[in-house]
DNA sequence: CGTCCACGTCTAC
DNA sequence: TAGACCTGGACGG
């Protein structure tokens, strides 16, 4: 599930689900989970949620009864617990009848009810984390989606700290600036901005301001009478990478539905709505910490060196619907940026390998005459994730869906 | 069957 | 800046 906006979908699933809803006696823990015990049992207690950034905390709140004062037994909470999750790779809640626990359910929360039910964190990779009477982790920063201002304020007045000094699409990785963007909301945001990812993130944040170039904007306008003055310079509304950072993010929570869990039914909104992610035609390279990078055009000046162009997972295939695609460009030739959004008619396919043209990005920063798979042994970003390609894998298969 | 890939941190050399 | 931590789906042989 899991980058701000999954986590974020998660905290209202845990507080839809869990409305009005009673739940008793101890917290238990898989037998396999290596994360701490949850000291927390009640006879009745709530359970609510809230996030921030990449992180979930869930709120444990004893009920009290007019008894209570009597009842409360030594081993019982009195006290709310505040319980801190992260979700690695592959973290998410699931409410579900006790005889019915996804497997992977590694914390479970049970229900006061005849027909028990279980508040599930369910987590296959087990790269999830959880931390009892927790708190936000220090070093993350504000929340990117709903703590924009302070958000703003501490990448703008940190620009002369070093980490600025390294390509955008790895410092937009970074939680302490950037807390809630991931691997497929970097690609995007850049995308959108037609930003190079390896060029220094400084020298695309430097001209940003603390305040919101639009809501200043706005402020403007207002106070100067309903008057429409388009002489106040129409910034575009894409152009800022900071509020990007911002507003991407809450598309996908907009969006309502599954963010990207290939396990998981339905996520073809959100299939539809990735433009470069994983998208067949873009490129694709390795971040210097070994991370898929997907780009489309000039990747910037600062690709590590040996990074290859990884044969990564296409997940989308999006079809040109070209019939009347120029008239429309025409129609809204406003700013070049706002014009991403392509007219296009878009197929969520099967996840099907096609690896398209990755050999044009790679190509450009083989500076010797052989390629950087013949002449280094690739680099491996860990162990398990990535063990250094033998072969290379070639298949032009697509499932061909866009019959019509 | 085996290899490669995946939405993320962590910590140890 | 490599590994470590894990499971499982897609694909190739």
């Amino acid at each position: 599930m899991p980058e701000g906006p999954e986590l974020h979908l998660a905290s209202l699933y845990v507080n839809e689900v869990c409305d009005g809803v009673v739940f008793t006696g101890a917290v238990r823990k898989s037998e396999v989970s290596k994360c701490p015990d949850v000291p927390f049992t009640c006879e009745a207690y709530r359970i609510t949620a809230t996030s921030r950034g990449k992180e979930v905390k869930l709120t444990l709140t004893p009920i009290k009864s007019a008894d209570s004062k009597r009842t409360v037994k030594s081993g019982q909470a009195d006290q709310a617990m505040d319980v801190v999750f992260r979700f690695g790779m592959s973290g998410y809640f699931r409410f579900s009848a006790e005889d019915e626990l996804p497997k992977h359910a590694h914390l479970r929360f049970y229900t006061k009810e005849k027909s028990c039910r279980v508040l599930s964190f369910v987590d296959t990779r087990r790269f999830g984390s959880w931390q009892p009477s927790g708190t936000w982790q220090r070093d993350r920063g504000p929340c990117v989606m709903f703590e924009y201002s302070s958000f703003r304020e501490n990448v703008v007045s940190h620009l002369s700290d070093r980490v600025f000094d390294r390509p955008v699409c790895e410092v937009l990785l970074n939680q302490k600036y950037f807390n809630g963007i991931g691997n497929y909301l970097r690609a995007e945001i850049l995308y959108r901005l037609n930003i190079p990812p390896f060029v220094s993130a400084r020298s695309v944040l430097e001209s940003l301001e603390v305040q919101d170039s639009l809501e200043k904007e706005k402020a403007v306008k207002h106070s100067i009478t309903g008057k429409k003055s388009d002489k106040v310079k129409e910034e575009d509304e894409t152009s800022d990478l900071l509020r990007m950072c911002h507003m991407v993010p809450l598309e996908v929570v907009n969006l309502g539905g599954k963010g990207y869990d290939p396990a998981k039914a339905d996520y073809s909104g959100f299939m539809s709505w990735l433009q470069c992610y994983a998208v067949e035609g873009m490129n694709c390279l390795q971040d210097h910490n070994g991370r898929t990078m997907w780009f489309k055009g000039d990747p910037g000046p600062m690709v590590p060196k040996g990074s290859r162009s990884t044969r990564a997972k296409i997940l989308v295939k999006k079809e040109r619907n070209d019939d009347n695609a120029d008239k429309k460009k025409v129609a809204r030739s406003r700013s070049e940026s706002t014009l991403k959004k392509r007219p296009i008619k878009q197929e969520v396919t099967e996840i099907k390998a096609k690896d398209a043209s990755l050999s044009e990005a790679g190509s450009k920063k083989r500076k010797t005459g052989k390629t950087a798979e013949e002449t280094k042994p690739r680099r491996s970003r860990n162990s398990g994730e990535k063990a250094a390609a033998g072969s290379q894998r070639r298949s032009g298969r697509i499932a061909k869906q866009n019959s019509k």
